[in-house]
DNA sequence: AAGTCGTGGAT
DNA sequence: TATCCAAGACT
């Protein structure tokens, strides 16, 4: 798209200054782009999403679960959680494992455990109330500047701005912003840009506030965005320049690092060894397998490498290699202390009801499904079927021995 | 104040 | 496939 009119930089004259379109946003009290915004929200928004509305504990636990998490990913998660946890005394009132298990498979379980304690807060200091603004509703834990912006706005009407990234990049086009705006200093001014144009009723609050995050997920895309389509095209910079589907700037990234983990399958009559994790770090909190970063414990020999998974995160790929242990007398053996106080031997589907994380979750399933195959009473084994891993190697040197485990055989 | 924290959707 | 990144918060 060409640029129409001169803006920002190429702006030289007093002419060009009032054919730019960033000068109508400033253009006083008619709070232009909010009217339109406003107005395109009702019409063309999102108006049937299942946390909508006014009721504060839907409206809070939405935003939590939203935070870096899209809107097609949180809705099976909200639905079974308003189920099980209707109020926020419920909520209160529950154990944090059940919580986790609610959560297993979200990501961010630092949400989940942060949610917990806010429900407990938020009972013991508001009871049969709620947090009244967004002072009140940050202090909460798991809620920061942005969701308790939005918390207030929906359900309060409060004139606060949100800066999501839907915002960001709204914001960066509509001004033709060209830093980074994940940087401190950009974000600082995004922040006062987002103030700016907020409208002035605290009634058009809501259908404002969802209106941002509508046009950022629905127009103002940040691949081919539809410009078309755009309620307020005429009043954006970055259109003007003809540069709106190249921002925000994105900045060079580093090359995601591997790391290595090696987890037990600690197997004992049909059952599986999980002990909890440590609450912080990655997957604080959740049950896992023994991750083995010393030795394994003894009374345990080691029955072959089961699978070898591959999980990506943001910032770094995970290649985790899980190995078999099978008690070395026929007897129960006593688990290991080294695994801490908090450790459990569960059968596979019953692990699933506990909270877990992704890779573990996709192992337990398929021998779930083994186990139903193979279904003998008398030679009940957790074996893995063949070919049911989403990612598994072959490992060097031991395919036979690996193929016969991987069926869950015993000795040939 | 950069690093850390999950998972899946979209291109 | 590889890459970006989503209704960010916390340390």
């Amino acid at each position: 798209m060409k640029p129409k009119r001169k803006c920002n930089a190429e702006m030289t004259t007093d002419q060009d200054f009032v054919d730019c379109p960033k000068n109508s946003l400033w253009g006083g009290s008619d709070a232009i782009f909010a009217v339109r915004l406003v107005d395109w929200q009702r019409r063309c928004g999102r108006r049937d999403l299942p946390w909508q509305g006014n009721d504060p504990y839907r409206v809070w636990l939405s935003e939590v679960m939203l935070q870096q998490t899209q809107v097609r990913t949180v809705l099976p998660y909200f639905a079974r959680f308003v189920a099980r946890f209707p109020t926020v005394e419920a909520l209160a009132a529950a154990p944090l494992d059940e919580v986790l298990a609610l959560w297993s498979g979200l990501g961010y379980y630092a949400r989940a455990r942060h949610l917990h304690a806010a429900a407990r807060l938020w009972v013991a200091r508001w009871p049969r109330s709620c947090p009244r603004g967004a002072q009140e509703w940050v202090q909460l834990p798991g809620v920061g500047r942005s969701t308790a912006a939005a918390i207030a706005a929906f359900v309060q009407g409060e004139r606060v701005p949100i800066l999501d990234g839907n915002v960001q990049r709204v914001l960066c086009r509509l001004f033709a912003v060209e830093e980074d705006p994940r940087a401190a200093a950009t974000a600082g001014r995004l922040w006062d840009l987002a103030q700016s144009l907020l409208p002035h009723d605290s009634d058009d609050m809501p259908a404002y506030t969802q209106g941002m995050m509508d046009l950022g997920a629905l127009v103002c895309t940040r691949a081919r965005p539809r410009c078309d389509v755009c309620p307020v095209v005429d009043l954006c910079a970055a259109h003007c320049l003809g540069i709106a589907a190249e921002l925000p700037r994105k900045r060079a990234r580093a090359p995601v690092p591997e790391q290595d983990l090696r987890w037990g399958w600690y197997e004992e009559d049909g059952a599986v060894w999980l002990v909890r994790r440590a609450p912080q770090g990655i997957w604080g909190g959740l049950w896992c397998l023994p991750q083995e970063d010393q030795a394994p414990p003894g009374a345990w020999r080691a029955a072959g490498e089961i699978a070898r998974l591959t999980h990506r995160l943001t910032h770094f790929t995970l290649k985790i290699t899980v190995t078999r242990y099978l008690p070395q007398a026929p007897r129960a053996v006593e688990p290991a202390a080294a695994w801490g106080e908090e450790a459990r031997c569960l059968a596979p589907a019953d692990a699933l009801a506990l909270g877990v994380p992704q890779p573990l979750r996709r192992l337990l399933e398929r021998a779930v499904d083994s186990l139903a195959e193979s279904g003998n009473e008398g030679e009940r084994r957790i074996g893995v079927a063949k070919g049911k891993f989403e990612v598994l190697e072959r490992i060097d040197g031991h395919d036979k021995e690996i193929e016969r485990l991987l069926r869950g055989g015993g000795k040939p």
